[in-house]
DNA sequence: CATGGACATGTCCCTAGGGACATATCTGAG
DNA sequence: CTCAGATATGTCCCTAGGGACATGTCCATG
């Protein structure tokens, strides 16, 4: 249930509307901990109800932007201190990597190459980023220091798995030529 | 529906039971595609039924140990070449890093300490991993080497997250004194 | 003034996954 | 013989998430 405390993270930089928070998880969290609408503007209901965050002001278009609470603020605060950190990862492309033996050859030079790609245009999103924000373009707020660190860590992230998946273009499908095997 | 393939894929290397691939799955896949055997064990149901996997033997205590079918290595096959990848990350250490500027700097220093050997001993443990398989303790079979390809991911991966748990320790909570800010 | 498109908020349904709980079977130690 | 503990397979419920669909509101353009 991390949504919940994301949103509250978000809404503790200022207040904004469930539209707003479905932007910045797509923009920013996109390749992270995706989002999608529906499930935003439900969780900002509950929270309302909880009373961890509160409507602000109602704008054109039924805008609603949302304040967190004093109760919110201590909510996010006992999560990032007090709850472990769940590590869970799932990553499809490794579970695929454990049945590449099943794959051809050169569908499965294609694959790595398309990952390996795939990998490198994120690594590189998240480098321009990474720029952008050390050439003061976002200022030089905490917050912006700390999107700081989470765009390093999508940088290397995305940079070990492109780094990967071309390493792996070069590691023969089993063991090369030994004199005494399958002879 | 990974589980699915990732069931099919394992029993494509030889027939196993569900008591077998959840040990399998807790195992080798357990930081990178965890499953629980109530999941298991329904799923094998569905593919035994769909005709995917079959029951090869029963034996003591109930053992039903499956062999995948024709039409099941085409389906693993099908999902491999034809299938998208699913590019979904869902790391809540990252999105929690968004929200370090809430945090006491001590407070983000133990969590940091904590985080980068967390992810040390993972790297560490699938590098122990790997040394073994290169020194020949696993065999050389095609399977293993896509072992060996997956574990080499997971060193790259918790590497680069341990490095960037220590790299973060390094970063200051906003910028460096600067003549005018603040002032 | 009408209408396409962006802004903004939702409902609904379905599947995947976490986790507590239940149960049967066999082995080995005492 | 008994019983703890490992092996082995399940049921059940609840929540999280994906995604299709619906609706309301405002603005710019013709």
């Amino acid at each position: 249930m991390s949504l919940r405390h994301g949103l509250l993270g978000l809404l503790a930089e200022g207040p904004a509307s469930g539209y707003d928070l479905a932007r910045r998880f797509t923009e920013v969290l996109g390749s992270i901990w995706p989002a999608q609408h529906p499930k935003i503007y439900a969780e900002l209901n509950k929270l309302a109800a909880e009373g961890l965050v509160e409507v602000e002001s109602e704008g054109p278009r039924r805008r609603k932007a949302y304040r967190i609470t004093d109760a919110g603020v201590v909510e996010v605060k006992r999560w990032l201190t007090e709850v472990d950190v769940d590590h869970t990862m799932r990553l499809q492309p490794l579970l695929r990597s454990l049945f590449f033996w099943m794959m051809d050859t050169d569908e499965l030079q294609r694959h790595l190459e398309a990952e390996a790609t795939y990998y490198r245009e994120l690594a590189d999103q998240y480098r321009d980023y990474a720029a952008r924000k050390d050439r003061g373009e976002f200022g030089y707020s905490e917050q912006t220091q700390s999107m700081r660190v989470t765009i390093e860590a999508g940088i290397r992230l995305y940079s070990a798995l492109a780094d990967w998946a071309e390493w792996a273009q070069t590691v023969p499908p089993a063991k090369p030529t030994s004199p005494h095997t399958n002879g």
